[in-house]
DNA sequence: GCCGGAAGGACCC
DNA sequence: CTCCAGGGTCCTTCCTCT
């Protein structure tokens, strides 16, 4: 089945969409199977002389009277209606129950009085087998339906209709046919629970491939109605060929119910849409208010309209919802097998997690107001009290003034026209901003050890300064501010609590220069963040927060209101931490870990570019040039390469694709000539790769045309190597990094000290790893989401950022002891293909290791030498030596130069990485299968956390 | 069993 | 009339191809 499946062609569209037409051929396709089916398990099952008698294996009783399925082949009603009197007296003598199916014998006309009679004697001795097998025919016939259903239905929200459908007409034909009503509890078994399994795996199954292969939106209309009025709740327009979206909830009972509840209102606005098209940032809309937040958002969704951006966020919408309704029905299939303990496990969970709670520190978030705004009208005073935003085309910030009128960042300034017509915009002026967000942190710094989140926002320990001063908390934040505002005319709003989750939203609550304090006991964060809308935490997104919205829950209290929901459809949250986490959440704990983010946590570098789209190739040519211009001098200035590429699209559809590339393992990029030449090779590739995909009439993102029509190109690079590290170790080419006694060196020093520090900053990442949904740090008392959220994405904007640029060496030594990516011990043998390519893409020792993040590892140097020196070698001693020359000859020299590729022999003009790029085509991946398997992580983690936590 | 690359998403500011 | 950014991080899933 799956084979077929897969094999299918996709071409299959729901073009006629009529419902009628669907249900007739499933059920025909379902009775189908049946008859295919149930003969042989019957014939293998059954005992033969009473088939015989009963019409044998092909009797179409076997799949039309409920009755076969009890085990007894009974006939009442519906037999005698079909035999001779003589017949019926013998059967009225029996008990109603008990007998034999006569129709279907009768049907055969094999019947004597002989038989007969012997058939009826030896029927009542009851056939065991008869109902095990009729039922495992069921089974397989409602497994053949999930096939059927995917490719007729395809619609995940329409699988559960048509499920049910075919039940419902089964259960009224063989009402029909036996002239009785089902009483077989396990004729209701089976098929209710076959029902059950063939929806919850066909609507995966569907819902899988409408994210794989997205969207067909072909049949929608591609424009809603004017006067889309949000309020005709259940009103049945005729079913027609509209896109009914689910209306009914989960829990709405019945069959029939479910049927019947649909409503198919496509052409009305979600709320859901509308809220999306309201922007990110569209939380407590009425701030001060010359325009109510439902005006806004009409506004809003009135500008929007019939925009490519309004189809493709209504294309994300409609996506969110399938997931929205797959999660619904997981938890009403879920709810139908809950034991009814899984409150009290859940309380178990959060009596374990509130154990851990940490109330000794006083954290703070300091978060600047409207701070580019702010920037702007201390350089100009005269802007205060005007309605403005900055930045063009996009608002980054929007005055307080302009906010009254809806106005928000991430806001399209012509949007932002419609809904206060006087806005002025400003240009954005980054030095100016990094100017004042230094004096910011500058002057945090007095307070206590600071973690920038981004330019306007930061955390900052208090414990220390609250106890050397002997003030409270409220004290120190007020003195804080106080002194914020005099050393840089900035106001600023603060949050104080004793975690980062909990400052974070208080932080929100006095927004405009106020500030919130939280008690340090369990029972003021408790009840703090108990009224908090889900959306006001950190973490929880447009996306979360419409999942959990359909679960029920607005509410962090009703996180615990509705546990047991959220228990039941743990695994279905998204990332597999998710769910402690909202526990640990409800409970208002987070980490308290305030650290500064230091040089080397950067992992990426990237540019990326909008522009009016065209599929102009030469246009699109020039513009990733300038991009990758951009991105060089990124990296040369902050000293770093990277090994990975990464060229982002975003097609005239608004629908993205990123492809990357990563020339080799030693192969480091940072020149321009190279990030354009591999940028403009990805952007090629995918051109052609497009086009070959629609020849073969496969579904590819951004339209339909042969050309790829952008309306944005990115660059990016990943895998980072601080050359500046790099520089530090004596090393020869700190350039194109290909010498050997880079790795001797590194050798020597992680063998002796490093190698120990790497294992046991290893360890500790996995500790951390397995510690994160319970919500502990083995070592320090922090967690994975706030870790993240303090810690790396510090970075926040980019190159602007604070943390960045000018460090001084030491911050590059000190960021070597962070160990980032669990590099585990040694893996002493590579696969032989790997080794093959390595080696041959110029690789030979090993500066490898993102050398940024510390600890030259051990393992990379191990890793590669035993393997250059058994690598094939053909391929090693060939090409390898040949590789390095060259490429030292060209880094010393000239960026471009000739080589000849030692697998192919033809003669490349081009840089070291065209050239490693080349040589490494030559080489397949690996050749090996790899089986997936997808452990039950929950369970693992589960375990270490709890080890972790006793632990501590 | 893990690593690792590639692709895609969710989130944040 | 012009008509929705750009900088990041982290996490998950799937692993070749005509």
């Amino acid at each position: 089945m799956t084979v077929a499946m897969t094999a299918a062609p996709q071409r299959f569209r729901v073009q006629g969409w009529d419902p009628v037409l669907i249900i007739v051929s499933l059920q025909a396709l379902h009775y189908l199977v049946l008859s295919l089916v149930l003969p042989a398990l019957v014939t293998i099952f059954s005992s033969s002389d009473l088939l015989q008698y009963e019409g044998g294996g092909t009797s179409i009783a076997l799949a039309m009277d409920w009755r076969v399925f009890t085990g007894s082949t009974v006939s009442g009603i519906a037999a005698s209606r079909k035999l001779g009197a003589g017949l019926v007296s013998l059967e009225s003598a029996r008990s109603a129950t008990r007998g034999w199916t006569a129709a279907a014998a009768a049907a055969a006309g094999e019947l004597d009085a002989a038989s007969l009679s012997h058939g009826v004697v030896r029927v009542l001795e009851y056939d065991a087998f008869r109902g095990w097998a009729v039922a495992l025919g069921w089974v397989i016939a409602s497994m053949a339906d999930i096939f059927f259903l995917y490719h007729i239905v395809r619609r995940p929200t329409h699988i559960l209709d048509f499920s049910l459908t075919l039940v419902f007409v089964h259960l009224i034909l063989t009402i029909y046919y036996s002239s009785s009503f089902p009483t077989s509890f396990f004729f209701w078994f089976v098929v209710g629970a076959s029902s059950v399994v063939q929806i919850v795996l066909a609507e995966q199954l569907c819902v899988k491939r409408e994210m794989r292969d997205g969207f067909s939106l072909g049949d929608v209309t591609p424009h809603l109605g004017v006067e889309m009025t949000p309020r005709f709740p259940d009103l049945e327009l005729g079913q027609a060929t509209g896109h009914g979206s689910k209306q009914s909830q989960s829990g709405d009972g019945t069959a029939q119910t479910c049927l019947r509840k649909r409503a198919w209102t496509g052409e009305e606005p979600k709320a859901s849409l509308l809220k999306r098209m309201a922007g990110p940032s569209d939380l407590k809309a009425g701030v001060g208010g010359k325009k109510t937040a439902d005006e806004v958002q009409r506004i809003i969704f009135e500008a929007s309209k019939g925009s490519k951006y309004f189809n493709d966020q209504q294309r994300r919408d409609k996506e969110l919802e399938i997931k929205v309704n797959r999660i619904k029905g997981i938890l009403a299939s879920k709810e139908l097998t809950a034991k009814g303990d899984e409150e009290q496990k859940v309380d178990a969970i959060l009596e374990e997690l509130a154990e851990k709670r940490e109330l000794s520190r006083v954290i703070a978030l300091i978060d600047a107001d409207a701070f580019y705004a702010a920037c702007h009208e201390l350089e100009d005073p005269s802007l205060k009290g005007t309605a403005f935003g900055v930045g063009g085309g996009m608002l980054t910030t929007a005055s307080y003034e302009a906010r009254k009128y809806g106005c928000r960042s991430a806001m399209p300034l012509f949007i932002a026209k419609k809904l206060c017509p006087h806005i002025k915009s400003l240009k954005m002026e980054p030095d100016l901003y990094v100017a004042a967000s230094k004096k910011i942190m500058v002057t945090l710094e007095k307070y206590g050890p600071i973690a920038p989140a981004s330019l306007d926002e930061a955390y900052v320990d208090l414990t220390d300064y609250c106890a050397n001063q002997g003030v409270t908390p409220t004290e120190a934040i007020s003195r804080l501010r106080a002194d914020v505002q005099e050393t840089t005319g900035l106001t600023v709003s603060a949050g104080v609590s004793p975690n980062k989750t909990l400052s974070k939203i208080a932080a929100d609550i006095n927004k405009p220069d106020g500030q919130f304090v939280i008690d340090s006991t369990a029972e003021a964060c408790q009840a703090f963040i108990k009224g908090a809308r889900l959306r006001k935490c950190y973490g929880i997104g447009r996306v979360t927060e419409t999942l959990l919205n359909g679960l029920g829950l607005e509410t962090v209290n009703d996180i615990y209101k509705y546990r047991k929901r959220l228990y039941l459809v743990r695994d279905h949250l998204g990332s597999s931490g998710v769910f402690r986490w909202l526990l640990s959440l409800y409970l208002g704990m987070g980490s308290n870990r305030v650290v500064r983010a230091k040089r080397g946590d950067r992992k990426t570098y990237g540019v990326e570019k909008t522009f009016t789209p065209t599929d102009n190739r030469d246009a699109l040519d020039d513009i990733l040039r300038k991009v990758a211009k951009s991105l060089a001098k990124d990296l040369a200035r902050s000293e770093f390469s990277g090994r990975t590429i990464t060229l982002s699209i975003k097609h005239d559809t608004y629908e993205r694709v990123t492809r990357a590339f990563t020339p080799g393992k030693n192969v480091w990029i940072r020149s321009y000539e190279d990030i354009c030449r591999l940028g403009l090779h990805l952007l090629r590739k995918e051109m052609d790769d497009r086009a070959a995909a629609i020849r073969r009439g496969e579904k590819v993102k951004g339209g339909k045309g042969p050309r790829i029509k952008a309306r944005l190109l990115g660059l990016r690079m990943s895998n980072l190597r601080d050359d500046r590290w790099v520089k530090a170790t004596p090393s020869k080419l700190p350039d194109m990094q290909l010498s050997d006694s880079d790795s001797d060196m590194l050798h020597e020093s992680d063998n002796s000290d490093e190698g120990e520090g790497d294992g046991w900053e290893a360890s500790k990442r996995q500790l951390e790893q397995l510690a994160k949904d319970a919500e502990v740090d083995p070592l320090a008392g922090d967690d994975d989401w706030d870790d993240s959220h303090g810690g790396a994405s510090g970075s926040g904007t980019g190159r602007w950022m604070v943390v960045d640029d000018d460090d001084e060496d030491d911050v590059v030594l000190s960021g070597k002891t962070r160990s980032l990516v669990s590099r585990t011990s040694s893996l002493p043998l590579a696969r032989p293909t790997t080794a093959r390519r390595t080696s041959c893409s110029a690789s030979s020792g090993s500066t490898s290791t993102s050398a940024k993040h510390s600890a030259p590892s051990s393992s990379a140097a191990r890793q590669h030498s035993p393997t250059d020196s058994r690598a094939s070698p053909t391929a090693s001693t060939d090409s390898r030596p040949a590789m390095k020359r060259k490429t030292e000859s060209t880094a010393s020299s000239k960026p471009v130069s000739e080589f000849t590729c030692p697998v192919c022999q033809k003669t490349l003009v081009g840089s070291e990485t065209a050239m490693s790029g080349h040589v490494a085509q030559h080489f397949e991946m690996p050749a090996k299968k790899s089986e997936k398997k997808a452990p039950t992580s929950s369970v693992t983690r589960k375990g270490a956390g709890k080890g972790a936590k006793k632990k501590r």
